[in-house]
DNA sequence: ACACTCACG
DNA sequence: GACGTACGTGAGTGTT
C-alpha cells in the first residue's frame, strides 16, 4: 500500500495580485518590476520545501487564468465588467509568472474560456474521487465552497475512501478547513455558495442583492437553510427594507447563485498522474533566479536546503523620476573567494603546545576573531567553558577549558589547564596591537574580565557593524522578535555568507532536554564553537570593507565602538537594591490585591480571573451590561486603561477596583518580585544587560531585568525607585537631559521662537502655548505640550484628536496653527520624508542611518507607520548619539578631574545614574554636567543649549 | 507563539 | 473591503 497522494493546486493568478500588493516594488537588473514574481517564486519554493513533510505535496500543479472570457460572461454580460485594469507595473509580470512556473519544472494548467477556479474545482473533484487529498493554495472565498468535500458519493471503482479538500493561504501560513469557513461566514462550505450569491462581490461584479452584506447573508442562510428557502420566506416577513430587497432582488440572487457555482466537469488537459512532484531540478531554476537577481534564493539552491529568504540584492524600483538613488538592500558585495565553511577543518586544542602555536600565529596575524562558550546566557553568572579563535576562513580552533566533570563523561577529556591557558592568552587579548573581533563582544569582554581578570582590548564587533549599516532593513524578511534584531550571527551568516550555521539548539537541545555546553562532546563542541569564530572572522572582513561604502564608519568608530567597553563596565558595576524594602512592598501589594480581588468578585457576582482580559471583558460588558464595549479584530473586548477609566467615570465601581488591582499586580510581578530574583548572589547587586542593537533608532535597550522602565510616574510606583540605593557612605546621582528631543527638533527644524525660548531658559510648553493660542494658562499649556510631543512622533489629526479629546478637524486646525507659527517644523517633516522616500533611510546629525523599507509601501497603514517612525528617528536617534558620546567620554573626564571613585551605573535614554562618595557630589556634578552638555561637540554645533538637570540622594527616587 | 496590558523615555 | 491612527522599547500574564 502506498501512502495517500496529496495534490496541491496553486491558484497562481489570484496569488500574484496579493503578492503585488504586499511586496515592495522591486525591479530586476533589467529594470522590469518583479516584486510580485519574487513573492510568487518564494511561495513555490516554500511549497517545494514541504515536499517530504507529512502533509506536503506528492503532486502539484499551477492553475492560471488564460483569458478573461468564460461561460459566466454568457450568463451575465457584466460579469467582472467593472474590474479595474491591473496596475501598470504588474502587467509585465504576468508572463514572468509563467516563466517562474516553468523554471520550477511544474505542470501548468491554463485553458481558454474556463476560469482558473473551475479548473481547480474540476481537478480537486477528480482527485478526491481517487482517494487523494487536495490542498488548494489560494485564499479566494469562492473556492472555499470546495473545502471539506470528500467525493464519497462518487468514488472511482476500487477506491474505498475519498480524499479531503482543504485550503492553504501561504501568505498568512494558514490552513483553511471546514471550521475556518464556518468561523468566517457562519455557514459550512456547502452553504457558502448561497451566502455568496446573496452578498455578491463587487470585485467580480456579482450582483447579489443590494443592501445585503456578509452578516445579513449569513444569517438568512443559516436561519432558512438555503437560498431558495430564504427567498421563499420573504413574502411572509414583516414589512421592512430587507423584505422588499429580497423580493425585488430574487432574480439577481438566482443569477448570482449560478455565477458563484463552480464547474467541476471541465476536461482535464493534464492527467493527475502527470502532476507527480519528485523534486525541483536545479535547471532551469538557477538560470531564472540569476536572470532576475534573486541571489539569495540562488544561494539556497546551491546550499541545497532551507526555505527562501527575502532578496538581498534586488533594487527597489526607483521612486523619483529624477533618478534619486535607490535604496539598496544589505549585501551587494560579491563574496570573496573563500572556501565554503568546513567544520571538519577546525582543531580542538587540548595541549599547551598547540595553544602556544595558535597564540603565536594570532600575534603574527594582528587580528583574531574570538568567541567564548559558557554555562549561561547571563555573563554575570556564567562560567567559562571554552574559547574559540579564528585567523582565516576555516582556520579556526576551539580550546575547551571546562568540559566534562558530570556523569555524561566517564572521564574528563584532556584539556589545557585553565589558569595556564589564560596566562598564555592574556598577552594576546590585552595587546594594543592585536584587534579582537567578536559577534556581540561585550559578552566576551565581561566573561573574560570576570572569570580570568583579562581586559580584552581593542575590540571590533560584527553585530554592531551590521547594526550601523543595516538598522531597520536587516529585520526585513525574518520573524520579528529574533534576538539581535536581525543582527544575530546565524542570520548574518545566512544573509551575507549564504551559510547555515550550527545553532546552539542543534548542539545543546532545547527546553528540558537542554544540556550545558560543557557536556557537549568535544568534536561537536569544536564544530560549533570554532564555526562561530570562523563566521565572525569572515563577516568582519566583509563589513570592514562595506562600512565606508555604506557611510557608516563615522557612527561606528565615533559613537558605538567606543561605547562597547563602557557599557560592559556599567553592566558589571550593577546597582544595589534594598531586598528587604522590596520584600516589604511586595507583601503590602499582595495584601491589598487580595482585598481588591474579593471586592471585584463580589461586584461581578462571581469569581473570575481578573488578569484575563477576555474574562474581564465578558464580565464587564456581557454580564454587567456596561456600554461601550469595543471589540478589536480578535473579537475580544478591549479593557485597557482608557476604557476602564471611562467606565469608572460613568460610575462603575468595579472599573476603578480593577485599575488599582492591575497597577498593584503589575508592580509586584514585574518589579518587586522580579527585582529581588535578579539580585546577583555574588555581587549582591542587580546587573542589567544593555543591547546596543536593540532599538532601530540607535537607543540602547535594557533586559534581564529591564532597568529602563522602573516606575516614576505614580507615588506608589516611586516606592520601587526608593529601593535602588548606594553603598554605605555613597549617594546616587542622576543627571538628565532636559527636553532633549524638543531641543533637537528646534535645532534641526530651525524654529527661531523655540530656540530662543530654550536659550533663555523659558518653559517650552508655555512658550508654545503663547505662540499658538496667544495666552498661557493650564489648559493651553497642556494642549501645547501634547502637540509638541505629537510633532516628535509624526502627527495625525486622528491621533492628536484622540489625545486631546477633540474631533479630528479641530485637531487639524491646531496642527495648521502649529505649522503656521513654526513653518520650520513643516519643512523638516516634508524634507525628511522626501529624503527617506528617495534614499530609503533617515539620518541623525551624526550620520546614523535607520532604514525604512516600507516607506513606499502600497499598503497605507504600513506606509504611514513608516512615515511616522521616519519623522521621529532622526530626533530620537540624535539624542541617542549624544548621550552615547557623553557616556564614552565620562569616565576619562572624571578620572582626569581627580574623581576616580565615581561609578556610572545606568542609562535611561536621557538620564545617567552614578554612584559616588558623598564628598564628590559637587565636583562630579560639574564634570558630568559639562560632559553631557558638550557631548555633541566638536562634531556637531547645536544652535540650542543642552540643558542638564542634576540631583542626588540616598536613593534613585531621591536623586530626582 | 501571540495578544493584551502597562512600565519607562 | 479592511485597515488604523503618536515614536521607541521589555516583561508578565493568559490563551492557543
Amino acid at each position: 500500500m502506498s501512502d495517500t497522494q496529496h495534490l496541491y493546486l496553486v491558484d497562481g493568478s489570484a496569488y500574484i495580485f496579493r503578492a503585488y500588493h504586499r511586496l515592495p516594488p522591486l525591479t530586476n537588473p533589467q529594470g522590469t518590476p518583479v516584486g510580485a514574481v519574487y513573492g510568487y517564486t518564494t511561495m513555490l519554493w516554500k511549497l517545494a520545501d514541504d515536499l517530504h513533510k507529512a502533509d506536503g505535496p506528492t503532486h502539484l500543479a499551477v492553475v492560471l487564468d488564460k483569458s478573461s472570457h468564460s461561460f459566466r460572461n454568457d450568463l451575465y454580460a457584466d460579469y467582472k465588467a467593472h474590474r479595474p485594469d491591473p496596475p501598470e507595473d504588474l502587467v509585465p509580470q504576468f508572463p514572468l509568472i509563467r516563466d517562474a512556473t516553468r523554471a520550477f519544472s511544474l505542470p501548468m494548467v491554463e485553458e481558454p474560456n474556463v476560469e482558473a477556479d473551475d479548473m481547480i474545482a474540476s481537478y480537486a473533484k477528480a482527485a478526491i474521487r481517487k482517494g487523494w487529498d487536495v490542498t488548494i493554495v489560494s485564499s479566494d472565498k469562492d473556492l472555499m465552497q470546495l473545502i471539506g468535500q470528500c467525493g464519497e458519493d462518487d468514488l472511482e471503482p476500487g477506491v474505498t475512501t475519498g480524499g479531503c479538500i482543504d485550503m492553504l493561504d501561504t501568505m498568512k501560513d494558514a490552513r483553511i478547513g471546514r471550521e475556518e469557513v464556518i468561523a468566517k461566514f457562519g455557514v459550512p462550505p456547502e452553504q457558502l455558495g448561497d451566502v455568496l450569491a446573496l452578498m455578491g462581490d463587487s470585485v467580480d461584479n456579482i450582483p447579489g442583492i443590494y443592501g445585503i452584506g456578509p452578516k445579513t447573508a449569513s444569517k438568512l442562510i443559516s436561519d432558512n437553510g438555503s437560498l431558495s428557502a430564504a427567498l421563499d420566506s420573504a413574502p411572509s416577513l414583516k414589512a421592512s427594507k430587507l423584505k422588499d430587497r429580497l423580493i425585488e432582488g430574487r432574480a439577481m440572487a438566482e443569477l448570482s447563485r449560478t455565477l458563484v457555482e463552480l464547474r467541476c466537469d471541465c476536461p482535464l488537459p493534464i492527467a493527475l498522474e502527470d502532476m507527480a512532484l519528485d523534486g525541483i531540478p536545479p535547471e532551469p531554476l538557477a538560470t531564472f533566479l540569476e536572470s532576475h537577481g534573486f541571489h539569495s534564493l540562488l544561494k539556497r539552491l546551491g546550499a541545497g536546503s532551507g526555505s527562501p529568504d527575502r532578496p538581498t540584492n534586488l533594487n527597489p524600483a526607483k521612486q523619483s523620476q529624477k533618478g534619486a538613488p535607490a535604496a539598496q538592500q544589505g549585501n551587494t558585495q560579491p563574496l570573496p573567494d573563500w572556501p565554503a565553511v568546513d567544520r571538519d577543518a577546525y582543531e580542538c586544542v587540548q595541549t599547551i603546545d598547540r595553544l602556544e602555536h595558535w597564540v603565536a600565529r594570532a600575534l603574527a596575524a594582528r587580528l583574531v576573531a574570538i568567541d567564548t562558550e559558557t554555562s549561561s546566557l547571563d555573563p554575570m553568572r556564567a562560567e567559562l567553558t571554552g574559547i574559540s579563535m579564528a585567523l582565516g576562513p576555516n582556520d579556526a580552533c576551539y580550546v575547551p577549558l571546562g568540559h566534562g566533570g558530570s556523569d555524561m563523561f566517564a572521564d574528563k577529556p584532556p584539556q589545557v589547564d585553565r589558569a595556564a591557558a589564560m596566562a598564555m592568552l592574556r598577552p594576546l587579548l590585552e595587546s594594543d596591537a592585536i584587534l579582537k573581533v567578536g559577534q556581540n563582544i561585550k559578552y566576551d569582554i565581561t566573561i573574560l574580565q570576570r572569570c580570568a581578570g583579562i581586559t580584552v582590548a581593542p575590540v571590533e564587533d560584527t553585530m554592531i557593524m551590521s547594526f550601523d549599516m543595516d538598522a531597520g532593513r536587516a529585520l526585513d524578511g525574518i520573524g520579528a522578535g529574533g534576538i539581535g534584531g536581525g543582527h544575530g550571527m546565524d542570520e548574518l551568516a545566512q544573509r551575507h555568507l549564504g551559510h547555515t550555521t550550527l545553532t546552539f539548539k542543534d548542539i545543546c537541545g532545547t527546553g528540558k532536554k537542554a544540556i550545558p555546553f560543557g557536556e557537549v562532546p568535544l568534536d561537536k563542541a569544536t564544530q560549533y564553537a570554532a564555526e562561530d569564530a570562523d563566521v565572525t572572522w569572515r563577516l568582519y572582513q566583509l563589513f570592514k570593507r562595506r562600512l565606508p561604502e555604506e557611510g557608516a564608519t563615522r557612527v561606528y568608530e565615533r559613537v558605538d565602538r567606543p561605547l562597547i567597553p563602557v557599557v560592559a563596565g556599567m553592566e558589571r558595576e550593577g546597582i544595589r537594591v534594598d531586598r528587604a524594602a522590596l520584600a516589604k512592598l511586595s507583601e503590602t501589594f499582595a495584601e491589598t490585591t487580595a482585598g481588591l480581588e474579593t471586592e471585584i468578585h463580589e461586584l461581578a457576582g462571581e469569581p473570575f480571573t481578573i488578569g484575563s482580559p477576555k474574562q474581564l471583558g465578558d464580565v464587564l460588558f456581557d454580564k454587567l451590561g456596561h456600554k461601550g464595549g469595543k471589540k478589536g479584530k480578535s473579537g475580544q473586548y478591549s479593557t485597557d486603561q482608557s476604557i476602564l477609566e471611562r467606565l469608572a467615570g460613568e460610575g462603575a465601581p468595579i472599573a476603578g477596583k480593577v485599575l488599582e488591582w492591575r497597577q498593584l499586580t503589575k508592580l509586584r510581578s514585574t518589579y518587586t518580585e522580579a527585582l529581588q530574583a535578579a539580585i546577583n548572589p555574588d555581587t549582591g547587586r542587580v546587573h542589567t544587560s544593555y543591547s546596543l542593537v536593540g532599538a532601530q533608532t540607535g537607543r540602547l535597550s535594557s533586559t534581564d531585568p529591564n532597568l529602563q522602565n522602573i516606575p516614576i510616574r505614580t507615588a506608589i510606583g516611586r516606592e520601587i525607585r526608593k529601593a535602588f540605593v548606594p553603598d554605605e557612605g555613597n549617594v546616587l546621582l542622576a543627571a538628565d537631559y532636559s527636553q532633549i528631543e524638543l531641543r533637537l527638533a528646534a535645532h534641526m527644524a530651525d524654529v527661531p521662537q523655540l530656540k530662543e525660548a530654550f536659550a533663555s531658559g523659558e518653559d517650552i510648553h508655555s512658550r508654545t502655548a503663547l505662540e499658538m493660542f496667544g495666552t498661557v494658562d493650564r489648559d493651553t499649556r497642556a494642549q501645547a505640550k501634547t502637540v509638541n510631543f505629537a510633532i516628535l512622533y509624526g502627527i495625525s489629526r486622528w491621533g492628536l484628536g484622540g489625545r486631546l479629546g477633540i474631533e479630528a478637524d479641530e485637531a487639524q486646525a491646531i496642527i495648521d496653527t502649529y505649522f503656521q507659527r513654526f513653518p520650520g517644523i513643516r519643512n523638516y517633516i516634508h524634507e525628511t520624508l522626501e529624503s527617506v522616500r528617495a534614499k530609503g533611510y533617515s539620518e541623525t546629525l551624526f550620520g546614523r542611518k535607520t532604514w525604512f523599507p516600507r516607506i513606499n509601501s502600497k499598503q497605507q497603514a504600513e506606509r504611514q507607520g513608516s512615515e511616522r517612525a521616519a519623522i521621529n528617528a532622526p530626533i530620537q536617534g540624535t539624542s541617542a548619539d549624544i548621550i552615547k558620546r557623553a557616556m564614552a567620554r565620562m569616565l576619562p573626564a572624571l578620572r582626569e578631574a581627580g574623581l576616580p571613585d565615581v561609578r556610572m551605573l545606568l542609562q535611561v535614554h536621557d538620564e545617567l545614574v552614578f554612584e559616588l562618595p558623598e564628598s564628590d557630589v559637587e565636583a562630579a556634578g560639574a564634570v558630568i554636567a559639562r560632559v553631557m552638555a558638550d557631548a555633541a561637540l566638536p562634531a556637531v554645533e547645536l544652535t540650542v543649549p543642552l540643558g542638564i538637570e542634576i540631583g542626588h540622594g540616598p536613593s534613585w527616587d531621591d536623586a530626582h
